[in-house]
DNA sequence: CATAATGCCTGAATGAAATTCGGCAACAAT
DNA sequence: ATTGTTGCCGAATTTCATTCAGGCATTATG
């Protein structure tokens, strides 16, 4: 009998797992999700409907969430980027924590371990409707502190990168049990 | 004469200014960069080559600064991600600092006003894999402190909306100039 | 008020790309 | 050795991106 595990994080369904030309597949996808199957099997060393099959995988496995567009905030009136830091009474996922997703000035919530309970990323207009966002989540029952990081300059934002980042590997057991 | 701004972060190109059509365009892109110009327009209410027409000017003009694949992270092997702040000797965009972006788990880094100077988004296998890149970012010249928030969970993460969030609408002068 | 110019839209036509299909080679299991 | 499976390629079909020629509203101008 396996245990069902049953996660809240969505979980990227493990049939196949990704070799190294679904990584470079999703390199370039990364980079540039217009490009043409062609073009892509191209620059992978692989024919058109070969990749297409397998980015279809990718895409159903959940490997690859979604294709989006990637905008820039400044242009649609987003000037001000902040981090803040959020102090709850309780914790866990309560339905009066989860309605500050509601709220569309807020990109990313995030539970961390460190002198705070919740990270928030959000984008506003400017200070002011910073200030806005901060007094409705004052509002929320269980908030009880902020801390707010204003952004002065990005300097680098980039969505995940596909390559394996093991610059130090993860040291493996040389145990042999006698 | 004009004076030159010559911004340091990239300036979208203010050729047009953007219109409610162009930010209902841009939602439905961010949401899904695969649709159709026919589905497009459809849903926004334009024909089709009415919506290449305005999407095209909305790449030329940096608004939509490309088409992305969206990756699972966990999927390609980062399951742990945390926040860093870094505290500097100094101030600005040095080249040491900027090598900090070298490192590929780094997503972001901003400057940020605060009790710390920087502030990191980066992504890693595990905490081994964490604790190399942060040992490599004190090797880093300049660096004296971090502070990491390492995530437990991701209740939302979402790429910027693209709808004005201006709740409390920004004050604006109301004085006549007599 | 008339007129011309501008910008933006609609609908068809062309060319390219996505998607599907059948067949082949490599590999694993029986 | 044989059989089944997996992954790939090349060609065919259908859909879509892209362009073009008009039509309508708005605005500037005589």
């Amino acid at each position: 009998m396996t245990i069902k595990t049953d996660d809240v994080q969505p979980k990227p369904s493990a049939d196949h797992a990704i070799d190294g030309m679904d990584r470079k597949i999703l390199g370039a996808l990364i980079e540039d999700a217009t490009l043409s199957y062609a073009d892509l099997g191209k620059r992978v060393g692989l024919s058109a409907p070969a990749v297409h099959e397998r980015v279809k995988r990718l895409k159903r496995s959940g490997v690859i969430r979604r294709m989006a567009a990637l905008v820039d905030p400044r242009a649609v009136g987003k000037t001000l980027l902040a981090f803040v830091h959020v102090d709850t009474t309780g914790w866990g996922k309560t339905p009066e924590l989860m309605a500050i997703s509601e709220h569309p000035e807020v990109e990313e919530i995030h539970s961390v371990a460190g002198d705070t309970c919740m990270l928030l990323k959000v984008r506003t207009t400017d200070t002011h409707a910073l200030e806005g966002l901060l007094a409705r989540l004052y509002a929320t029952p269980g908030v009880v502190a902020t801390r707010s990081y204003v952004a002065l300059s990005t300097y680098l934002e980039r969505p995940a990168q596909a390559g394996v980042t093991e610059v130090w590997p993860t040291p493996r057991a040389r145990v042999r049990v006698v």
